[in-house]
DNA sequence: TCTTGACCCTAAAGCAGCTTCAGGGTGTTT
DNA sequence: AAACACCCTGAAGCTGCTTTAGGGTCAAGA
């Protein structure tokens, strides 16, 4: 089948195709000798739903590579699966963990302001004026809130 | 005072008040003629915290440029700012909810691989091997998962 | 005086996972 | 022959920074 037809099967755009093409997680596809068009297969159409599973569970192309090499070692352990797995519910939770914290002090900010009608009397331009005051377990050193380097971004 | 100085009081990188600048969320600090090294005032350092603030809290850029310019407009009403917070909860809430959802998929993803010990009996890959159907109130049209276009992507 | 080290400057590239754009061929229908 | 849907490549854009490369400035110590 052409580019268009996998594209619409699988529910992602002929472009994400090929950039997956690119970035190594799907096979390069056989050309048409005749107009260069790329020709996909049943095994395409697999490997493309096992990704697109993979990245609404919010993996990374990483993992997924992972994951795609272990599918093609049926003798070898599925120990590094399971832990990848597990890391990854971490780091959902861990998120999630964070947005809670975020939403708590967005609903306190928020309440800042009820009545007042001019910027000029805005509570919650007032307090976004001072800097974070840590509650407890402050670090030491300078008070960098420190960026999460979390991965579960999108989806 | 000079970047290193008014990057260590706010706690962030001199790259990033560079970076700042360029986008314009901070003015343009004066130059030093001897030197072109940037000089700044008190008012650069409140200005800083109040976007550092606002970035803690997961605000993009051009909501905090909204708020900044609501800042320098005493008498204008502050209904907007009231506005993009609530927007903003609200957009922090459904990336939470996502999550959960997500949580509760990974976790009985897991379940499926206890006893196993090759990949070929591995229930993870296999349940990745299928694509997702939604469980109920699923769009007639063609089954995209939407991706959701979330911007509370960091920290 | 010379050098070392801390600090400053700019411009450009890198990160992740795509999407969009520019510019151009192919293939079927009318 | 024109119109339209589809295919191709390569590069840039998105977000909020961080990193790298290459190069000036300045105060203090040998």
């Amino acid at each position: 089948m052409k580019i268009g037809v996998l594209a619409k099967q699988v529910g992602i755009t002929v472009e994400t195709i090929r950039y997956y093409e690119s970035e190594g997680l799907l096979h390069p596809a056989l050309r048409d000798p005749a107009n260069n068009y790329r020709r996909y297969d049943h095994s395409h159409l697999e490997r493309l739903i096992f990704i697109r599973r993979c990245r609404t569970l919010a993996m990374t192309h990483n993992e997924i590579k992972i994951l795609l090499q272990a599918r093609v070692e049926p003798d070898a352990s599925c120990e590094t699966i399971n832990e990848l797995i597990d890391e990854h519910i971490h780091h959902v939770q861990a998120r999630m963990a964070e947005l809670q914290i975020l939403e708590t002090q967005l609903i306190e900010l928020r309440s800042q302001c009820r009545a007042a009608h001019t910027t000029r009397d805005c509570g919650i331009l007032r307090e976004l004026d001072h800097p974070i005051e840590e509650s407890s377990e402050a670090q030491p050193e300078h008070s960098h809130v420190p960026g999460s380097q979390c991965r579960i971004e999108r989806h």
